[in-house]
DNA sequence: AGCACGCCGACT
DNA sequence: GTCGGCGTGCTC
């Protein structure tokens, strides 16, 4: 008897065994329906084996779906996926299949002459339909207007039989790319790099590089070079490019389309599911060579996936956080492996993980050096506000508002950068202290003004900002404490009345057109002075843009989070680097308490290697990542007690293990969420500890309850 | 994730 | 005496 194991798309550790009937024929990747308790659900079969019984009565396969099969490499890396996150290999697999959501387009039906024949009454009408058609096959209602009769026209020739209806597949084409269409001159450094990483994939096998250069210094040219010459040498060569934001695709796809002569393929949760599952069919099918997409497109089904590139490969979006915990960067690495590909991490301000790796010799270093045409980088100063403090209630002190005076007097561009949302982190009451909080989550309310709500950014939850004071009632006591983005827009506005400002948040640019909308006003200078979170640091090139103001430069590092310096310098870096150009110099001033913060000075002094050491040096100390690994464990529910009795239980039950270690349970950074209690345990391990199987010898001992959750998050980034 | 089974309050 | 509340557990 033969018996297929199937990746069904539910939380259970592991696949469903099901009989396969003797007239059927399976292998792995192939999606089938199979029964489970009443209903009918989709799975992908992991095995298929020869067994003499089994010690249960299996349930039969259903059905072979006719969706395509997953190829043999993609299930290897969706099984690899589920181990190294500890999550269920079915939901991995149900991953890779978010493409087919929306059913098969409906075949186009088209008319078209059968042989010679003719009707037996010639009407003018009928004349005017078999003139218009010709020898080609046209769908009949654009038959019927191109030849300027009704349809009834077309439809008695069909019945007649002189027409005929052929359906036709509805295949997606994607225009191969021309590698030879508009090749980039590059640099020295450019083309240096390019070679390696082109060689690489010529020579075949696993492969994985840094490609290390700073703002401007032309890494997407370089890389975009390699991959023309990956699909020279081989034009069914499979090219996936993966970018931390949707946000940032449109720009890479017009570059590529007007490098290649044709649009690459284009997959993010913002495509449309019918369009998505083309994309979808072609990549398995090898219909298409390249591929731009967020993290999501590592779970598609490539047949021949040579090159994988992350671009921005440092930045935090990279790592899903809600539903399957995983970091985009370090799948890519793996199904890199997995596929025998070439994979090119690259990055201006490289991730200390991957410094790591290349400084160890597993990846190769390939630096671009130079910055590359118009661009130079910008001279940054630190501005102390211990020197030169701001008028109270206001957050640009003296010396930067003069700086952006003198970049409009120029009629040059001014992007002021703060990284918060909104018109006031905090209110609170000035009668009796009472600070604004979300009713079912531990966070302050977020005054948006624009909007006149107060908002919790974890949660989404939002009120009118009230009248009275919910705690003492009085009335108008209410104070907006401290700067968002919209805050200082305010008060650039009151400083420059004439000049034309704008605020660049993901409140004011919810989506990728607003936001392209707005890139696009401030490219063209119709902004003088943009005031902007991260939303607008990452990616974009404004010409006329020769002064970043950094509001707060100090408000990444407060906080103890593991990360917080090296995301503040990595952000801080981006930031700076939009302004100047060759013919017109840029600067960045840092608004700063601690200038003497050793981030800051790196910063100031242009010295990435010198931040890297130091911090390197600190991670090191503690044996954390990258010298060591973290795995946390999050529990929540509703119910406090029922949560603390895992966390106890989980704690009693820690096996043993040598160069590991378990803190907590402790109350998680945020110990309430949309009125869930949350505690978490964290685990750090030396480098070479299998710690998935720590994790899973451990989970095993614990019976968790349905009411409380278990999220494990191997290789944390936020720690909230 | 569904969908069943199961043990305690207000109804014909 | 039953109808039904959703807590707990299983699905090859
Ligand atoms: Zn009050």
């Amino acid at each position: 008897m033969k018996v297929a194991s199937v990746l069904i798309p539910l939380p259970v550790p592991e696949a469903f065994d099901y009989e396969v009937p003797e007239a059927v024929a399976l292998a792995r990747g192939d999606q089938v329906a199979v029964p489970l308790g009443p209903r009918l659900i989709r799975g992908v079969v992991a095995e298929v084996r020869e067994t003499t019984g089994s010690n249960r009565r299996l349930k039969a396969v259903e059905q072979v779906l006719d969706d395509p099969r997953l190829p043999e490499r993609t299930v290897d890396f969706v099984e690899w996926a589920a181990r190294w996150t500890l999550s269920a290999p079915g939901e991995m697999a149900a991953a890779a299949l978010k493409g087919l959501r929306a059913p098969r387009p409906r075949p186009e039906r088209r008319v078209r002459r059968v042989g010679e024949r003719s009707p037996a009454k010639l009407t003018a009408a009928r004349a005017a339909v078999l003139e218009a058609l010709g020898p080609r096959s046209m769908p009949g209602p654009d038959l019927a207007r191109a030849a300027g009769v009704s349809s009834g026209v077309v439809k008695g020739l069909v019945d007649e039989g002189v027409l005929e209806v052929v359906e036709i597949e509805a295949v997606a084409a994607f225009d191969p790319p021309d590698p030879d269409h508009a090749p980039a001159s590059l640099n020295p450094d450019q083309a240096a790099a390019a070679d390696a990483i082109a060689e690489a994939v010529t020579g075949g096998g696993f492969a994985p590089f840094l490609l290390d250069g700073v703002t401007g210094s032309g890494k997407t040219e370089a890389y975009l070079e390699a991959a023309a010459r990956t699909l020279k040498t081989d034009p069914a060569a499979q090219v996936l490019i993966l970018l931390p934001e949707i946000a940032l695709t449109q720009a890479l796809i017009e570059r590529i389309a007007a490098r290649f002569g044709a649009a690459p393929a284009e997959w993010h949760s913002g495509v449309a599911p019918p369009k998505r599952r083309q994309v979808w069919e072609a990549v398995q099918a090898g219909r298409c060579n390249i591929v731009v997409g967020a993290r999501s497109a590592l779970f598609l089904p490539f047949v021949n996936l040579r090159l994988l590139v992350v671009d921005e490969e440092h930045d935090g979006s990279f790592k899903q956080e809600e539903g399957l915990v995983y970091h985009g960067r370090d799948l890519a690495v793996a199904r890199g492996r997995i596929e025998a590909a070439t994979v090119v991490l690259a990055s201006a301000t490289p991730s200390l993980e991957t410094l790591w790796n290349a400084h160890q010799g597993r990846y190769g270093w390939l630096k671009l050096a130079a910055r590359h045409g118009a661009a130079v980088l910008p001279q940054i100063s630190l501005l102390d506000l211990r020197q030169a403090p701001p008028d109270p209630q206001t957050w640009l002190s003296q010396p930067l508002r003069e700086a952006i005076g003198e970049t409009l007097a120029r009629g040059e561009q001014t992007l002021l950068f703060l990284n918060r949302r909104g018109y006031a982190p905090v209110v609170l009451c000035r009668a009796c202290g009472h600070r604004m909080t979300a009713p079912d989550t531990d966070s302050w309310l977020v005054e948006h003004r624009y909007t006149g709500r107060l908002v919790c950014h974890l949660t989404g939850f939002s009120m009118v900002r009230p009248k009275l004071c919910p705690s003492c009632g009085a009335e108008d006591s209410l104070v907006s404490v401290g700067p968002g983005v919209e805050r200082v827009e305010e008060e650039v506005r009151q400083l420059f009345p004439e000049a034309r400002t704008a605020v660049f948040s993901s409140d004011t640019a919810p989506d990728g057109k607003s936001a392209r909308a707005l890139i696009q006003t401030m490219a063209e200078g119709g902004i003088d002075i943009l005031v902007a979170t991260q939303a607008a640091a990452k990616g974009h090139n404004f010409p006329h843009l020769t002064l970043v103001g950094v509001v707060d430069a100090d408000l990444g590092l407060r906080g103890g989070d593991l990360r917080a310096a090296e995301r503040t310098f990595q952000l801080l870096t981006q930031a700076t680097g939009r302004a100047g150009r060759a013919d017109k110099p840029g600067r960045a001033v840092l608004q700063t308490w601690t200038p003497e913060h050793p981030v800051l000075m790196a910063l100031a002094a242009g010295d990435r290697d010198a931040f890297v050491e130091a911090e390197m040096a600190e991670r090191e100390a503690a044996s954390l990542p990258p010298y060591g690994r973290l795995a946390a464990l999050i529990l929540s529910g509703e119910n406090a007690a029922a949560v603390d009795k895992v966390a106890r239980e989980l704690a009693g039950s820690i096996p043993n293990a040598e160069r590991l270690e378990v803190y907590g349970p402790a109350d998680a950074p945020l110990a309430l969420v949309r009125g869930r209690r949350r505690k978490r345990l964290l685990v750090r391990a030396d480098r070479d500890v299998d710690l998935q199987g720590f994790l899973r010898a451990w989970l095993a001992r614990v019976k968790i309850p349905a009411s409380v959750r278990l999220n494990v998050d191997v290789d944390p980034y936020s720690f909230l």
